[in-house]
Parts: C-alpha cells; sequence; structure tokens
DNA sequence: CCCTAGTCAGGAATGATTCCTACATAGCAT
DNA sequence: ATGCTATGTAGGAATCATTCCTGACTAGGG
C-alpha cells in the first residue's frame, strides 16, 4: 500500500523513531509491496532514489523498526531474513520453490494456544503458523522436470 | 533416546544411507539428547569420541540424513540451524530468552489446514506452529533486570 | 540558531555455511 | 576374501549475510 510522505512520519512520531529521509524511503518501499523483500532487497529498491544510501543503513534502519514494532521480520529456513510491512496478527504461506511469502490471514489461526499442561511454565508471548508448499507456477514446473528433490 | 549401533545402522540402511563411523556417531549424539543442538554442538559432542572428526563431516552428514527423513532442520529466526532426531510430526516451543526448543505434541496442531481459498493455489505439504516465550528460569531472570526489551 | 544524542556511510570483521580437492573407504561384484 | 569405483571424509579456502567500528552528519529539543 502506497502511503503519504506524512503518513509515515507520522506513524515514526507515534512510535519515536525519529525521521530521516533514509528510514522514511526504506519504510515507504516495505509498505509499498507485499513481497516481503530482503535487507538487500530493500537497499536495492531504495539504492535507485537515493544512490549514497549504504547497506549498512538499510539493516541499522530495519532493526530500528523492528524494535519500535513498525516491521516484523520473517525468517524462512536458514536463508537471509525478509521483512513485512504488515504487523497486524497473521501468517505466512511459503513457496518452497520460488521462495515467495504469501500473508495468511485466519482468525483461528490466530487464537491457537498451549494447554498449561504443554506449555511446560512458559510464559507464552504469541505465535506463529508457516504453510508450505508449491504455488501454482512451481507445481507446473515441477511436473515439468520431475528432479532427485521432488 | 539411546539407540543401539545395529539399530541405527538398519535405519541408515532403509534410507539407503551409507553406513560410516563418523555418521553413525552424529546420528547418535543427535538421537540421544532432546535439546535441538546445532551442527556446530555436535561436531563438539562428536569430537570427543572422534577427535579427527570434521565440522565439514557433520555439515554433510546432516544435509545427507536431512534428505534422506532422518533428521529435521529447525531454524529459529536468523540463527544457526538446528536439529531434531524426531521426525515425527511435531511442533515447538520456543524460549526467546535462553534459545531452547521443546518439542509439542498435539494432534489438533498437527491437523490444522489452509481453506481453499486461502491456499491460493499452492499445493500445501505441510505447516510448522511455533510458540515463543520465556522459559521458567528466564521469566526469573528477567523479573529481577527489567531491560528495555522487556 | 546551537548542541548533542542519535544517524549515516563505508570499510573491516565475524561467523555459519559451502566449496574445493586429494585421500580414504563402504559395499558391490568377482 | 579381494579389487573396484562411487561416495564419503578432512581440512583449508571461499562465500555471504550480518554486525562492528569509526569519523562525519543531522534531527529536533532548548
Amino acid at each position: 500500500m502506497k502511503l503519504h510522505p506524512q503518513e509515515i512520519e507520522a506513524r515514526f512520531r507515534r512510535h519515536a523513531v525519529r525521521v530521516t529521509r533514509q528510514r522514511t524511503a526504506i519504510y515507504a518501499a516495505l509498505a509499498e509491496t507485499t513481497s516481503h523483500p530482503s535487507a538487500d532487497d530493500l537497499y536495492q529498491m531504495v539504492k535507485r532514489q537515493q544512490p549514497m544510501m549504504s547497506r549498512n543503513t538499510v539493516y541499522y534502519t530495519l532493526s530500528v523498526l523492528r524494535d519500535a514494532g513498525l516491521v516484523r521480520e520473517v525468517n524462512v529456513g536458514h536463508d537471509m531474513a525478509r521483512y513485512d510491512g504488515n504487523v497486524s496478527m497473521h501468517h505466512h504461506l511459503i513457496c518452497l520453490g520460488c521462495g515467495q511469502i504469501m500473508d495468511v490471514m485466519d482468525d483461528d489461526l490466530n487464537r491457537l494456544q498451549l494447554s498449561s499442561g504443554q506449555a511446560r511454565g512458559f510464559d507464552v508471548l504469541g505465535h506463529r503458523v508457516e504453510f508450505h508448499g508449491y504455488c501454482v507456477s512451481c507445481r507446473q514446473a515441477r511436473r515439468d522436470v520431475p528432479s532427485r528433490r521432488g
């Protein structure tokens, strides 16, 4: 979703995050897409508008936004971290072929709980559900070339 | 669970995995613990019995066992991969303080499904549920030293 | 308009994992 | 049992996402 710069600035101030050109651009790029980009993806996107942008700044900014609760870090496998501008409670559907991540909004999944016996004294703060499979185009590709990983 | 070497060998042969001293030791170490060790943890454990063991062999062996379905890779955050000798369907309860991973066996969680509308044409093969929180001792530690992350 | 804590850029460092390669060995066939 | 060959192993180098360091810059309160 495309956001007005002043809306981004308002969110930053609400979360006590200093407003800078770099941060605004990074957050805008993330809010505009639903593709859950990696830090480097964001770096590439933002560098087009701001060639001086450092990869380091992207990492630093994402950590600031993450700690402020403006951004969510999504980890899939042991690949690089990917980021999600949607911080409302939701879960993910992940393609094992191309790695794309789709959002799943489902109240039943949001309400999952452990019984007290299963919780083993943990103070459970949240949970995450990931569904894994193959998207339409990767299913097609796999039919064409059945591989050893099949 | 402590396994007899011949049981390990039988499992390997059943899954078309060549039997070697190194693999037997790595798999035995993993089967013996419920602590979901990392590749390097396993390297440290096994090196006591086999000082020539290479860290590389541990990585290679884990990839072989993973592909054979004898071992499961568990990824938490963007930390190093951790391994689970329990390949039956189950989920995890993870401490955000110390990183310990406990197994959760629950048929209701095992049966979770997406509606066809939510699945968006994906061929969904499986899912994973992680509960996050603080274990008893980390809750205690956090009460003692309330931090900015609190 | 000034000050200063918080940011930024860029290069170096880290650390898990993978790659490369020469030597060793499991396990099949003889 | 013996030899053969595809596979596995050791260890060092390479990779690559991420973090650390440091000196220059700037947002935003006073």
